[in-house]
DNA sequence: AAAGCTCTCAACCGCAGTGGT
DNA sequence: GACCACTGCGGTTGAGAGCTT
């Protein structure tokens, strides 16, 4: 439509708080005239304002009908019911609430309720339980981190602590997955180790993209082929340092997640072991409809006991599974006995 | 006591909708 | 149907009050 402003035309007018003498005037004009031309309303009234200020000073501040005051728990769950209804349409909220203005249902809810309703774990905008809310995982992946960055993993002490190894990878193999699935729940760790210890590193990826899972031992062994390295055996003295989380896992491609670590003494013996949703050492992505279609013949993998799954479901079934499988309990059981807050200390 | 920070909310701004010509 | 005037709405801003360090 290309209109100008309302108040282009009315140039030298009067913006910023309202003072006692102007509410004055505005008011005893609108209770002798009644209002209906804002436009000229200013004039007649003897204000220097637009008359957009003047309607908006009327009916959020001036009006006698305004209920000033705390919001009633009433008025509150009103509020709640109607948003989840009617979302940001705040006129329509406040038609309901007699003596609540647009303006200030709006700024309650922006101030108070949204805060109060994440506070208790529901999603303001959508106002379902935040699915989103992986703060307690967070923790698991901080705890991690600030193992790292203290140095607690700058020791040997890990070198001859498969067990502690065997977590880590754990903990990195749920911060990635979690990654892929919400990436920007998951924010990427970054340690305040910056020296990356290459010979680690290695054997970081060895272990992670060899799909049989090799023991640490195995791993420790290949760590390079051109300097054969007892990792395990590495002295004590040595100066050993954790790489940087996200290091370990840039190396892989995106979407494309490793092997499966070794999760219990039983998948240590047979070598099996595979993720759920995992072809091989490839993971397909669930598609926004649910479907994946990721064929061993492209990914040139299909390994024994993995499943072809169709649906997105299928994955999460198999990761039911998976989690219930005895032969993954000890992995997991060690592993949230680890991380639990009332557990006994870990290794970090 | 003072400086810095956070929070609140009145007011502004731009745009969409509506009705009149 | 095009244009214009006006109202109403929702997002955003910023001054000042309150709180923390």
């Amino acid at each position: 439509m290309g209109r100008s402003p309302c108040c282009d035309q009315d140039k030298g007018v009067k913006k910023g708080p309202w003072v006692p003498e102007e509410d004055d005037k505005l008011t005893a004009y609108i209770e002798k005239n009644g209002y209906g031309n804002w436009r000229s309303l200013p004039k007649l009234a003897g204000l220097n304002r637009c008359g957009k200020s003047c309607r908006l000073r009327w009916m959020n501040y001036l009006r006698p009908d305004i209920r000033r005051g705390e919001f009633s728990d009433e008025e509150e769950s009103t509020i709640v019911r109607l948003h989840a209804l009617l979302g940001n349409k705040w006129s329509k909220i406040a038609s309901h609430l007699p003596g609540r203005t647009d303006n200030e249902i709006k700024n309650y809810w922006n101030t108070h309720m949204r805060k109060k309703m994440l506070q208790m774990g529901i999603d303001p905008i959508t106002h379902e339980p935040r699915t989103n809310d992986l703060s307690p995982i967070l923790d698991v992946s901080q705890i991690l981190a600030a193992a790292i960055g203290n140095g607690q993993f700058g020791s040997s002490n890990l070198i001859n602590n498969n067990i502690a190894l065997e977590d880590l990878l754990k903990l990195q193999l749920i911060h990635k997955m979690l990654q892929i699935i919400t990436p920007k729940a998951i924010p990427n760790i970054t340690s305040s180790t910056n020296s990356l210890n290459p010979k680690l590193d290695s054997v970081v990826n060895s272990f992670t993209t060899n799909s049989v899972n090799p023991k640490p031992e195995q791993a420790a062994i290949q760590l390079n082929a051109n300097e054969p390295h007892d990792f395990i055996n590495q002295s004590a003295n040595e100066d050993f340092m954790m790489p940087p989380f996200e290091n370990i896992w840039d190396s892989f491609e995106d979407n494309q997640l490793p092997g499966l670590v070794t999760v219990s003494q039983k998948n240590l013996n047979s070598g099996t072991g595979m993720m759920p949703g995992y072809y091989g050492d490839q993971l397909s992505e669930i598609p926004s409809n649910g479907s994946i279609s990721v064929s061993p013949e492209t990914s040139g993998l299909n390994y024994p006991g993995t499943t072809q799954h169709l649906t997105g479901s299928d994955v999460l079934e198999d990761w039911e599974k998976f989690l219930d499988d005895e032969t993954s309990d000890s992995c997991w059981k060690s592993f949230l006995d680890l991380t639990s807050p009332t557990s006994s200390p870990g290794p970090w």
